[in-house]
DNA sequence: TAGATTGTTAATCGATTAACAATC
DNA sequence: TAGATTGTTAATCGATTAACAATC
């Protein structure tokens, strides 16, 4: 039926791949090669290629790819050529700091409301976007068609406002909530975990430092 | 020599187990079994024995796992037992978001400093920490023994800044710059890379509407 | 045309799942 | 003891890498 399913790893890593181009587009680099660009990004030319046949032929044999129009098809792969719809759910510190990060707005995310439950912070403006009461959440979504809601709520929030949302019609959650939300299938989650990635370092920086050590390697005394 | 290699998976999928141990905990479960545990996770029994045994045995045939005892050994494996010196550079809306998570210093992470280039920043109080100069990092990393900088600064100030760190004795950059940062091998990176989050999602969305739509599948009219 | 580099098939490697003997 | 469930080996599956014919 359609074409054969996309790896997660691929998608993974298309992301990477917008970005490097982009900083080659903003050097005026007109063309590159996988093997290039495999030096660059620490990746093997194969899987370059590899992936990006994923979703059709955008190079040229003996040439290599044009940067501006993989950069392009990437975007569409992406579905940055289209534009989102988003609110921030939870106006704390963190939710404050992504309705002032601006520059997903050039990407087509476009912050249309934010929202709370504490009155104080109720009526606040960030970035010209009144902070509204969590009460007019449904009818906002509704009146707004609103695509994309950032959860950086309490974790205790999160799975109740989850099936809401999903309820309203929301189509993608962006959770910043150490949980795993149930949503029905037609909405889709992406998680991004703080936390997690903190002990992965923490993880990573406890390795090395047994490495390092003469290693006392024998059970008990 | 040392035993094998823990494989990249393994280790990113570490974090998601002690959040649901952490849960179960709460709950005051005593104990579990892979069988159960995969159910709650939405993984394989399989995989989840074999994680864990890359560790060792943490459980007992015929009962399963002790939920405090792997809880706590799990901690352990991520260096959740050990404490580090944090600072936050770039006291911008993300880095005060940051430095105001109180909940790191539970996993015990400790924020000891807070920079900025910014003169109106410098001498701001952030949980009770005052924003310094970036000029006072070598000397504040040295007599504080910092382990950790997060880094939230502009994607132009991360390469030359990382490779200062690493000259200055910081064992772990937290970096939330959309940049692949060069440092030694001493020196552990873990990436928050937020846009390509956000386009992660993007393409899910995008890849479900296109599944929706009746599919025009000619190349051209 | 000759050289370069893609697109793609085949080979390898690694990770996940299944199966089951060991054992609590 | 019988039942349950681990730890671990073997089988399968998927992802990465290598190789090379196609072609610009």
């Amino acid at each position: 039926m359609n074409k054969k399913e996309i790896s997660k790893a691929v998608i993974n890593r298309l992301p990477r791949y917008y970005r490097y181009l982009g900083d080659l587009l903003e050097k005026d680099v007109v063309r590159i090669s996988s093997k290039e660009l495999s030096e660059k990004m620490k990746v093997t030319a194969s899987q370059i290629r590899q992936d990006l046949n994923n979703f059709g032929g955008f190079g040229q044999q003996g040439y290599g790819y044009n940067v501006e129009y993989l950069y392009s098809e990437i975007s569409k792969i992406l579905g940055l050529d289209k534009k989102y719809n988003i609110i921030i759910i939870g106006a704390g510190n963190l939710g404050q700091a992504l309705a002032n990060y601006s520059d997903f707005e050039r990407r087509g995310f476009f912050v249309k409301g934010i929202f709370d439950v504490n009155p104080r912070l109720i009526g606040l403006s960030i970035r010209g976007i009144e902070v509204r009461s969590t009460d007019e959440l449904e009818q906002f979504i509704k009146e707004n068609s609103i695509d994309i809601a950032t959860l950086t709520v309490p974790k205790t929030k999160a799975p109740a406002l989850a099936s809401d949302l999903a309820r309203w019609g929301i189509k993608g959650i962006w959770n910043f909530t150490p949980t795993d939300l149930q949503v029905p299938k037609d909405v889709t989650v992406e998680n991004v975990h703080l936390a997690e990635s903190l002990m992965k370092l923490s993880y990573k920086l406890a390795e090395k430092n047994e490495l390092d050590q003469p290693e006392n390697n024998s059970e008990e005394e």
